[in-house]
DNA sequence: CATGAATGAGTGTTCATTCAT
DNA sequence: GATGAATGAACACTCATTCAT
């Protein structure tokens, strides 16, 4: 019977980590005990301990979940025509996907992990094999867009690529402190500050977490104003 | 001996308070034990207890010392002229702050101190009475460089504000990650994203770690291609 | 298994009460550790703390036995005829029981208990949950020994309540310190005092810890002077 | 200059002692530390050590203060006439003895003591020595009370030593646990109970704390139809 | 003599992990 | 497979005692 026992253990071990999920989020990684997840999750220690071997491997694979999960963002964007608006599609992805709640609190998780990964080879290695792509990824659609006249060629691309990173992650941290910080408002200023450097807009297909969806260009306030800004070409 | 004891106290806070850093920096504040921070300070258990009734208060003490460096960032920025100079400035003088090693290793720590923040309602407290002011000022800043045509209407001051925070955050995050990170060409990427709202510079004074020094304007396009050489293949 | 489970559960919490009475008895609540209890009860220190959340929670374990194992005696008194003889069947019982080695070994650990109660209200709640209704029962005895004559109504009745307690007491940390006390002797000496107050005997039924036993009516005369042969000279 | 050291020196234990007192009386031996001990006498542990080498030190001296003052209320008892009045004098004297607060306070403190005698050899060879020699006086009274006929023979004058003893201990028990036990009920009724055994009583001379004052004798309801009881010669 | 900062062994308690059932 | 009682090393913290000043 390996296909009922496969499907048994995939769904345990989908129980534990969703228990260990909302306990790490609720006390962090350390203060969070085995006995709450237990209690979260209605499991008996010996129960977990069957299908992770020690503590830490469960955030281990609540890490690589993560980087799973990150992977999908730079890899439907890429597929959008051009490079500039590759950019913007995936900013735009990654931003709306926080106005879930369950994200936020798997996001709250993750400045935990952020914290853990500097004393933790293991995590460290799972943290970078989601990013080190997504910033090489993020540099080479700078690049070709450089290439093709749609992105400014003032931009280092791999300076660029960790400033993009960096404003998905301070705003996260944000979020995860605050709590409720305008998504839409901030995607706006990110955007200004890049239309700058990203010459054009066209008609983008949108990829959030329900499917893929067609959707007409936005044109707000902020961004658009910015297009003709004295210096514009910088 | 109120003198020298005084003295003398402040010393062994000082003491205390940086074999801890060393001590959480390496192994996090949960995994560092108090007999890690005796052997790190050659101090006894009891001594450091006459000095923070706790180990939480070591932390809280850390990351007030955090907080109050940060302000002096901003406060030093806003002296300076114009507004989108003033931020420029304050972006510059905290980058740099990061070419410090030892600044390097706190920095490290206060990634700890940000995930710590998300359970300890103390140190969130703490952390809130660091960066609300710094993140009203730049928005301040903003609203007053929008009004003298400075800096460019189309920005939202406080999604702004937010976005430059996430930009110091998401470097600090990254380089505690990296360790290597260039720091001249991030700023130089940072610059230019803000140069198409920011619409004029003149020359500044610098004020670092340690102390004032007068500086000739940047120009970005001498500093960004000189970047271009490192790592340059993603 | 809930059957199995908590007959096992009881017997642990035996274990380690017993334990801890050893411990306690021969060092003191205070100077007892938690080490001496585990060694004592081949337990670990998890183990114990399965059972009870904090030391002192043992402590009070303790103290509601003894309460427990005392309101026997009043209770079975009552039960006899008339109230003077409920009175001397009380006295009886109660001394009589100091004959067993582990009771007295017990008692011993009691004179700490009333220490303890001093400083902490939740052992002197216990202890007086044990000693008010005694007192009091006591007292009633008395009220109706002297409605119906049987017992003379120059005593006041609280107070003598109070005044047998004492007895009682005294007794019990007197045998604490020396060990080797006559019980009989001294019961004799409390029934010589209470004669005068006392109207009448009757047989009796003996409650003591073992069961139930007849015993005919003890002449005092008998039994005093057989008692002096001990210890004469002071 | 040995007088003014002595002095001194004496002065510092007092002021030791009575911190001492205060702090062990308020939260036990145990609970009360040294530096409690410090901060009530105002004083150094250096200083502390000085006169104590141990804390245990301080807790004998206590121990000891208490040992002589007893010593007292036995030997004024005895200058008096006829045997059954020193009886009744001494129980007098010991009783009023408890309306002063501070012997009160002092008296809880002796619980403590009690307790601790079981563990300190040391604590219950100086309490044998203040209460056997009380023991054993009383018993003689009792005896010789018996020769002349003051006294019944019926009783066993050890354990009615020891009957007395209890009455006292019992006493300050329960005073030490309810605080406010009404000292004269009670002491009438200790009088009733023993007034079947003392046949006389003459004229007495009260030596309470203050010093020596005459006193008529008191024929209070409680003791006088004792004497009319039946049995009363027993 | 006095101070009080420092010591460090020892305390009660926790919790990741194991294993008999 | 699953249970949950048990383990025991490790933890934060205390406090009687010492000793340089």
């Amino acid at each position: 019977m390996p296909k009922v026992s496969q499907d048994h253990q995939l769904a345990r071990r989908r129980q534990i980590i969703d228990a260990a999920i909302t306990c790490f989020a609720r006390d962090g990684f350390h203060r969070a005990t085995m006995q709450d997840i237990c209690r979260e999750g209605q499991l008996s220690p010996g129960a977990i301990y069957r299908y992770f071997p020690a503590k830490e491997d469960i955030i281990e694979a609540i890490a690589r979940e993560r980087h799973e999960r990150e992977a999908g963002y730079i890899g439907a964007a890429i597929a959008v025509a051009g490079p500039a608006d590759a950019l913007r599609q995936m900013g735009r992805a990654f931003f709306r996907s926080l106005d879930d709640p369950a994200e936020k609190r798997r996001r709250r998780l993750g400045v935990e992990v952020w914290a853990e990964a500097l004393r933790n080879p293991k995590i460290m290695a799972l943290l970078r094999r989601g990013i080190d792509p997504s910033l090489q990824a993020t540099a080479e659609l700078i690049r070709t867009g450089q290439k093709s006249g749609d992105i400014s060629a003032d931009l280092d691309p791999d300076s660029a690529a960790r400033a993009i990173l960096a404003l998905f992650q301070g705003f996260i941290l944000q979020q995860a402190w605050y709590g409720d910080i305008d998504v839409e408002a901030y995607l706006a200023t990110v955007e200004t500050l890049f239309s700058a450097v990203l010459h054009e807009e066209r008609p983008v297909t949108i990829v959030g977490e329900g499917g893929v969806r067609s959707k007409p260009p936005r044109r707000r306030k902020a961004s658009v104003p910015a297009q003709r800004s004295k210096d514009g070409g910088a």
